[in-house]
DNA sequence: CGGTTATTTGACTACGATCAAAAATAGTGG
DNA sequence: CCACTATTTTTGATCGTAGTCAAATAACCG
């Protein structure tokens, strides 16, 4: 550390994982003990630029990550290269607790643009988890709360019409962006392009358009760059069959934005 | 325990976990005291008549469960009655693990005919994970193996047609009872309607007879009774696309039936 | 500003859905 | 064990959501 870095910033930048400790804490109080202990994992931030891959599948990772800035997703791909995003992932999440336990990552994970990440080696994360049995469950938790979403998304593809699964992913989205303060009244940046969302939903690029075509023609959905605006949550959530349980959510959760 | 049981009998009855424990054992093998902690743990058998609820969405379970005998699946269901089949689970199957940290269960647990299910409370699982950090790790690793099939399940669902879909999923179902020995020479009891299959592929059970019936006719598969068999592994396999690796297995996993 | 990527629109196609009903199978009780 | 009932499977005909192919327009980026 550079000789005359003061306290302060130094005690900034050591505690990269504080908003996955903030989303702990939503459900888990932990003690200073505990949170000293996940605070001392050793860590790297990565600052990565659009569209990086950071896990590969097939690879063997050797470090678990969470997302601190931007937005990632996962995605598999079929024989014929057409591919399916499992979901996505905004600041706070551990995406990638996986590779932990498996060997071998069965999925690759990605950034929409630039964005920062947390890197803590595998060894630590086992270590921490056998020693401080709060963050085990904090760990393990934050993969069965992906494994929830991932039920839904499937309930999403299989069984619900394009329109639908198309109001019930920007309804997630909009709830999960919340959680971690990037809604401003109904409105959040979001990256995405048509075809992304597209392969969210199980559906081609050019039905997407058309599906969002009709939201902003009804005003369900308004966009403008980057942004998206919610300008009715009761409709668009009516529309999407959007029901929070899946997410967990523990507190007091203000659905409509 | 009634007078005069002989030791040998009680020795059995008191390991219903013994079938989560050999799935354990295959990547990680555990000591004397941790195996002793994990059949220590109270544990109830239940047997169930077929289409028993075990878990249903919106409950909130006080039991953590495994199969120890039969076929069960996890559901939820759409707004408009529709449902979708989220996974299958054969015996050792830790199948309800997430009503440990989740309050409410997010989806309804079902068998397909009559099983055996052995309940474990909540309070003991979290208490032996505190205390038993390989515990902990084996109840997170059997929750990241469900993710990872409900990964692969999205992407058959959302990226794959039908006919491939349903060769995968039937290629995945023998797999995973070959591992726990309840495959002979390529045929397996698979007491599921076409309806059941429908729900787990996201299509009609119209359409699901069909592409059977086409299978059957090319000898991709065939049926007597509830018992189906693969007559060419190899076929079918490449038909689904089949890549196991999703499956995390270790060890050597003969795939050719 | 020029090249690339993303969005939009149009025409046509097809996979799988829906509606309807018959045939087969499995369960149930007498 | 057989008759009766319910469930499941099978078949046929028609429909519609979403896919495919193609190309123009618009937005983005260096």
């Amino acid at each position: 550390m550079a000789k005359g870095v003061v306290p302060h910033m130094l005690h900034a930048v050591s505690h990269y994982l504080d908003p996955f400790l903030d989303k702990i804490e939503v459900r888990d109080k932990l003690t200073d003990d505990e949170k000293a202990a996940l605070r001392a994992l050793p860590q790297k931030l990565v600052r990565t630029a659009a569209r990086s891959r950071i896990v590969e599948e097939g690879e063997r990772p050797t470090h678990a990550c969470m997302v601190l800035e931007g937005l990632v997703y996962r995605s598999k791909v079929a024989a014929d290269g057409r591919r399916q995003i499992i979901s996505f992932h905004v600041p706070g999440d551990m995406v990638d607790l996986h590779t932990v336990l498996f060997k071998v990552a069965d999925h690759t994970i990605e950034t929409v643009r630039n964005a920062a990440i947390v890197l803590v080696p595998h060894a630590a994360v086992l270590k921490t988890a056998e020693e401080v049995p709060a963050l085990a469950r904090a760990f393990w938790y934050d993969t069965l709360l992906d494994a929830s979403i991932q039920r839904e998304a499937l309930l999403n593809v299989g069984r619900r019409d394009a329109r639908t699964r198309t109001a019930h992913l920007f309804c997630e989205l909009a709830v999960r962006l919340k959680r971690v303060g990037l809604v401003n009244g109904g409105s959040f940046e979001l990256p995405l392009t048509q075809t992304d969302l597209a392969d969210a939903l199980g559906v081609t690029p050019i039905h997407t358009n058309r599906v969002l075509a009709k939201f902003r023609e009804q005003g369900l959905l308004t966009f403008s760059g980057r942004s998206v605006t919610i300008p009715d949550w009761k409709a668009l959530a009516a529309l999407g069959e959007f029901d929070p349980t899946y997410l967990h959510l523990e507190g007091p959760s203000d659905l409509h934005l």
